[in-house]
DNA sequence: GACAAAATGATAATGGATTATCATTATTAA
DNA sequence: TTAATAATGATAATCCATTATCATTTTGTC
């Protein structure tokens, strides 16, 4: 049986609060503010079964293990910062890129992922940065 | 010395002939045509030599290790077979995606991915496809 | 052709992320 | 409360891609 637990509830809180995909790790740090004794298995459990129960879902970017954010935003894409590595949620889509695809091919879905600096790491070091 | 060998040779003229980023795997079978041989240590020692001077680069597609393309290639995206798991060159870009970032953040790149079937899959197991 | 050195291929070793194990702890229903 | 058992945390084990090792082969030079 499903039982309610601090490290599960602090794990889904955890997502809950923070708007951007996370990693286990991060979840990790997260929820340990919550739970100080809180294991990475546990956390990878956790995960595991946020996303069977279709709670949470992974997102993948390039070169990187899964991160995680809960499930049933609207479709939008991912910023990922070179600087600090977190990953950002972007709002909106501009659109169907199907007509990209070559003749033949059938285009079920994308993913647009930007690269650059978080605003954080511009205030750290500063330089050109969206107006 | 960096010698010519036939194994380099092979590698070098299948990420010429082959217009789409491959694994290393997929190098050595198509490589193994022209170098029977040949083992996956050279493909790997090949590859990375290849990327160090510039003349391949490594391509990231969410939830796959890196494949490799020639480099020199004009700005471009990919297309990412959910059936048979082959990556493809697409071409153009429908432009710059900077505006999608958060006040504050700075962007750099980006990169697209388009998910579906491509036209081998396409055939084999009929659909509607790109007209 | 002979030699020195780079390259190869087979495979063991490595690294990082994830999963399994298991003794202990915590939750839930009675 | 208690009993039954699910969940936890520490860590060993696993998985997979990639790299290191090393005896053998091949290349380029004389």
């Amino acid at each position: 049986m499903e039982r309610s637990t601090r490290q599960r509830q602090a794990i889904r809180a955890v997502l809950e609060e923070i708007d951007r995909p996370l990693s286990p790790q991060e979840v990790l740090s997260a929820a340990q503010h919550k739970v100080p004794g809180l294991g990475i298995a546990t956390v990878y459990r956790t995960l595991k079964g946020m996303v069977e129960e279709g709670m949470a879902v992974a997102v993948e970017l390039p070169g990187n293990p899964p991160r995680y954010e809960r499930s049933g935003k609207k479709h939008h894409h991912h910023f990922h910062c070179i600087a600090c590595g977190k990953a950002f949620e972007l709002e909106g889509c501009p659109g169907d890129f199907a007509f990209m695809a070559p003749r033949g091919f059938q285009t079920q879905g994308h993913e647009i992922v930007l690269y650059g600096r978080c605003a954080e790491c511009c205030q750290r070091n500063p330089g050109a940065t969206t107006p």
